[in-house]
DNA sequence: CTTGGAATGTCAACAACGCTGACTTAAAGT
DNA sequence: ACTTTAAGTCAGCGTTGTTGACATTCCAAG
C-alpha cells in the first residue's frame, strides 16, 4: 500500500521526512498561488461582466470543442442548473455556439465561435503568462516537481480527466 | 529583463523550452488539484455548518494567535464586511474568542478557544493527511520544485505574507 | 479639551455561483 | 408503448464576495 510510484522511499535515506510545519507551509503555498493564479483572469472577466465559472466553461470548451453539456458538468464538477445559467448568458451573448447533435438529436454540442474564441485567447494568454514566468523563475525541474505534486494531490477522478485531456484533440466519436 | 533568479537559462541548453500547450497543462492541473485540495476540509466543514471562509479564518488565526482583525483582513484579501460575517459566527459558536487590545482598545485581538483549536485540528489534519500523501507520491524533490513554482506564481504582496509567517511564533508584541 | 481620523462593528442591498427539487421537452433505447 | 436519458427551465436558498452608509470607540494632534 505504501508503495505507489515513488518507487524510492527507502527508509533508510531520507524518507520524505516532513514536519506539520513543512505540510502547512505547503497548504499555504496552494493558497497563496491559487489567488495569484486566478488574479488576472479576474480581471479580465470583470471588464466583461463575467466570473470564474464563465471561464471555466470558455476554458473546457476551448480545450475540447463539440463537447456536450454532459461532459462538460462532469470536468467541472457542477451541476447542471449552475452549468446552465453561465452557457445560457455566453450563448446570449454570442461567445458560445450550441448545435444540436446529428446522432443524438438529443446532445447539445458547444463550440465557441469568433467572439468566444477571442475572449478565451486573452484569458489564456495572461494565466499562460503567469505561468511562463513562474516556471522561468523556478526552473526546469521544479516543474517537473510542481506537476508531479499537483497531480498526486487530485481526487482519482479529477486525475483521470486530467490525463484524459492530455491527448488534445482526441476526439474519439466525430 | 530575462535573467531573474533562474540563472541558468542559457540559449544553448534546455531554455526551459515551454509550449502553450505546456503551459495549458499546468493551468489545468492547478484546477483541479485546487479542488482537491479543498475537497476533504468542504467535507468537514459541511457538518458543522461552515464554509471555506470559516476554514481560512480558523486556520489563519490558529497560525498567529492575537492577530487582529486588519492583520487577517489584509492575509485573507476580502472586506471587512465579509470578514466580520464569518467572524461573528465563529464567535456566537464560541470557536474563536475576542480580546480587546490592552495598548490599543480599538483593536481586537483573536484566538482560538478549546473548540476552535479542535475544529482547527479536524480541517488542518485531513489537508495535511493529502499533502502528505502526495508528497510521498512525488518524491522529495518533486517537493522542493512544487514549492518553488508556488512561490513563483503568487503576486508580490501576497508572498510578503506567506514569507513573513514562516518564522511561527514570532510574535512581536504581546 | 476638542476635534479629526483610524479601527472596528453593524445594517442593508446586491451579485456570483454553488445547491436542491420539480417539471417539461425531445429523442433514444428497449 | 414505456422508460430512460439529455437538456433546459423555474423557483428558492445558502455562502461569500462586493458597496455604501453610519455608529462607536479611542488615540493623537491641535
Amino acid at each position: 500500500m505504501a508503495d505507489g510510484k515513488a518507487g524510492g522511499t527507502q527508509s533508510g535515506e531520507a524518507l520524505l521526512f516532513l514536519t506539520d510545519e513543512q505540510l502547512r507551509k505547503g497548504i499555504e503555498a496552494m493558497f497563496f498561488a491559487y489567488r495569484g493564479f486566478t488574479a488576472d483572469p479576474d480581471r479580465i472577466l470583470e471588464k466583461y461582466g463575467y466570473g470564474r465559472a464563465h471561464h471555466r466553461a470558455v476554458h473546457f470548451i476551448a480545450r475540447a470543442p463539440g463537447t456536450n453539456v454532459n461532459n462538460l458538468l462532469a470536468i467541472l464538477g457542477v451541476t447542471k442548473q449552475s452549468l446552465n445559467r453561465v452557457l445560457r448568458t455566453l450563448i446570449e451573448d454570442g461567445l458560445v455556439e450550441s448545435r444540436v447533435g446529428v446522432q443524438d438529436k438529443r446532445e447539445r454540442h458547444l463550440y465557441l465561435t469568433e467572439t468566444g474564441q477571442s475572449l478565451e485567447a486573452e484569458l489564456s494568454e495572461a494565466q499562460r503568462a503567469r505561468m511562463r514566468v513562474a516556471y522561468r523563475d523556478a526552473g526546469h525541474e521544479a516543474v517537473a516537481g510542481f506537476r508531479r505534486v499537483l497531480e498526486a494531490m487530485m481526487d482519482p477522478d479529477q486525475a483521470a480527466y486530467f490525463n484524459a485531456m492530455s491527448k488534445t484533440g482526441s476526439k474519439k466519436e466525430e
